[in-house]
DNA sequence: CGCATACTTGACGTCATTCAAACCGTGTGG
DNA sequence: CCACACGGTTTGAATGACGTCAAGTATGCG
């Protein structure tokens, strides 16, 4: 028996918040809750019958590792995404916590039978992929032309857009949800890298660091010019 | 009235393919055929009410197109693929024909009318809509980290595959579906070094160019290798 | 306190881009 | 038939951005 889903925070956005609440609570008697510690791993690429989630709290990324060990981060996950690959035998890629997470999680069957009983659900699922698949695209569209510093400056925009829940304002100050190493590994650059731009990007004026993970915004009509999204006046 | 679905080439593959005879011709009769010339667009990024469509027979190309004027093609579709933001008041990318291509088209409000009616039809696109993501993660991945002459490497090895139909083994020869320009803006490279990465490729002994499109496949191991996909034996 | 982990900074090398020019196949008009 | 222009492609040389290697600086934890 999962946890009351009355009190959970995503109960409105989650896939599941199409259900009625009697096929809500037919869904989660099936499913449980499960917490994730930072770095914990909820499957890896390979694994067979991975479980599918709607995540709760926290964050999570999926990650692929090629044959020379170098990890790509293909995607972050947050509060009310959805995770798992329903059609595959196995999982393509590594799913693991950024920070210390909750996910409402299912056995692949479970889900399976549900999208057919609920067809609301599998409309949901659906809609969910399509963002998803819309957000990679953003991703890569990002990572092919633009130069290291634009990369950089739209990730700690989008960063600062969803920290801040009111959709379009950025938030002032917020933390870093990633080390250096895993934005190099999200923007195909190395850490080196990263930390120079982030200090050119600092100098620009358009951020302030604090401490390892905090980032002040200081200017952010600099910081859209700079991340490639708006053209910089005249 | 759409033309027959009995002699569709993508009758048994498509995402219409999971519904019963009756449900199809439903929608069939909502739908209609249409024939798109090599370089024609099918819609491009902000229309509204985008058609929805799947593609019978040649190749789409869906492409972003940033501020600076640069294209990036983000998918390639191929026959019995969908094309359709289904959740999106617009749309989000341009979608062009490659090669004389035919398609069934349908108006969004009467594929979202069928998803209703007919939940497998959900699921089949749930489906396509996960290995859209799937294919665009793995050109991500690609783009991310490898150089440019592993990345050439393997869309042609990935084209080599899709031409020969017998998905285990690569066609001997084949056509690029694509223009130079083309395959750079995929791979996130310019025009030249796409020429030279594929001229060194031809010295490497793996691939050998026949004009200016055509492709045969001289050493397939070695491809693989440049291509990052197997590791080159001892 | 000492070690580990994460991050920063510097010097140098490499690979892809940029700019420029030549090349080739094709269609057009003289 | 040839001259020519044009789009797509190839090739060359120089520049520059990012990666690599290596040292050095925090921050935290046992």
């Amino acid at each position: 028996m999962n946890s009351n889903c009355a009190t959970c925070p995503v109960k409105d956005s989650a896939a599941c918040s199409v259900l009625t609440e009697e096929e809500r609570n037919a869904l989660a008697s099936a499913g449980r809750t499960r917490d994730l510690k930072r770095g914990e791993m909820l499957f890896a690429a390979g694994d067979e019958d991975a479980a599918c989630a709607t995540l709760v709290t926290g964050a999570l990324k999926v990650s692929a590792i090629d044959r020379d060990g170098n990890e790509q981060i293909l995607a972050l996950v947050h509060p009310s995404g959805f995770i798992g690959e329903l059609f595959s035998p196995f999982a393509h890629h590594d799913v693991v916590a950024l920070t210390n997470s909750r996910l409402c999680t299912f056995a692949r069957k479970d889900i399976e039978r549900a999208i057919d009983e609920f067809p609301s659900l599998a409309r949901a699922l659906l809609r969910r992929s399509q963002e998803d698949l819309l957000a990679t695209r953003g991703l890569l569209e990002l990572n092919a032309t633009a130069d290291a510093e634009t990369r950089l400056a739209a990730l700690i925009h989008d960063f600062a857009a969803a920290a801040s829940h009111t959709s379009c304002h950025l938030a002032s100050e917020f933390e870093l949800p990633l080390t250096r190493g895993e934005i190099a590994n999200m923007l195909g650059l190395t850490i080196e890298t990263v930390s120079r731009k982030l200090g050119e990007i600092e100098d620009n004026g358009a951020i302030k660091r604090k401490g390892k993970r905090g980032i002040e915004i200081i200017d952010p009509a600099l910081l859209q010019v700079l991340s490639g999204r708006q053209a910089a006046q005249a």
